[in-house]
DNA sequence: TCGAATATATAAC
DNA sequence: GTTATATATTCGA
């Protein structure tokens, strides 16, 4: 049976956590504003997913994370354990990939260039397991303001606060919760 | 403002 | 299986 390892890291008020497979492929993170919280909520994916349930034990993704969360980038390029995805979500996070760090798209835009719809980019941005590592904080309204974020699956102001503090440390220019228009990436390349 | 339209995912039969 | 319900949306009246 294979093991799945847990394994959290605090850094400036923030708890980072991050489950990883045996190859050391991220199968899912999480950060909150406590330990309980983002254990509670990666338990609660391996639960749901995982036929094993997770041990704990140091590991390095986190002390990542915690430099993402930062906005910087990212030195190695991480693994991502995708089985747990549908294939539609996997389309919709190949775009998010392609965000560059200090630009924003929307999610109607996402939609028109997969041939979707804006809720259901909505959705499959909202269950993005893998977040920092893949940049769901830089999707937006379609008007540019910061829109919605959930953390440890809960949706609410404060995660919307978060949101805009991640991309204001990528660079992005947040006035009134509203982003410059300057920050607007097209995923269809048309007017990058 | 408010409601319809839209495509996924999940819950409920 | 098949049908309802819920969305981190968007657009028009």
């Amino acid at each position: 049976m294979e093991e799945f390892r847990l394994s959290t890291l605090r850094s400036e008020n923030t708890w980072f956590g991050c489950l990883v497979d045996s190859r050391d492929r991220l199968v899912a993170s999480a950060f909150g504003p406590s330990s309980k919280i983002v254990q509670a909520h990666l338990i609660s994916y391996s639960k749901q997913h995982l036929a094993s349930s997770a041990v704990f034990g140091e590991y390095s993704l986190p002390r990542e994370m915690a430099r993402l969360h930062n906005g910087r980038t990212s030195s190695n390029p991480i693994r991502l354990n995708t089985d747990f995805v549908s294939d539609f979500q996997r389309r919709v996070y190949a775009v998010l990939e392609k965000i560059p760090k200090g630009r924003v798209t929307t999610y109607g835009s996402i939609s028109k260039h997969l041939a979707s719809a804006p809720r259901p980019v909505g959705g499959a941005v909202a269950s993005n397991p893998w977040p920092l590592f893949v940049p769901c904080h830089r999707v937006v309204n379609f008007d540019l303001s910061v829109g919605n974020f959930s953390m440890c699956g809960s949706l609410g102001q404060s995660g919307t606060s978060t949101k805009r503090s991640l991309l204001e440390r990528e660079g992005v220019h947040v006035r009134d919760d509203q982003i410059d228009r300057s920050a607007f990436w097209n995923p269809s390349g048309n007017k990058d």
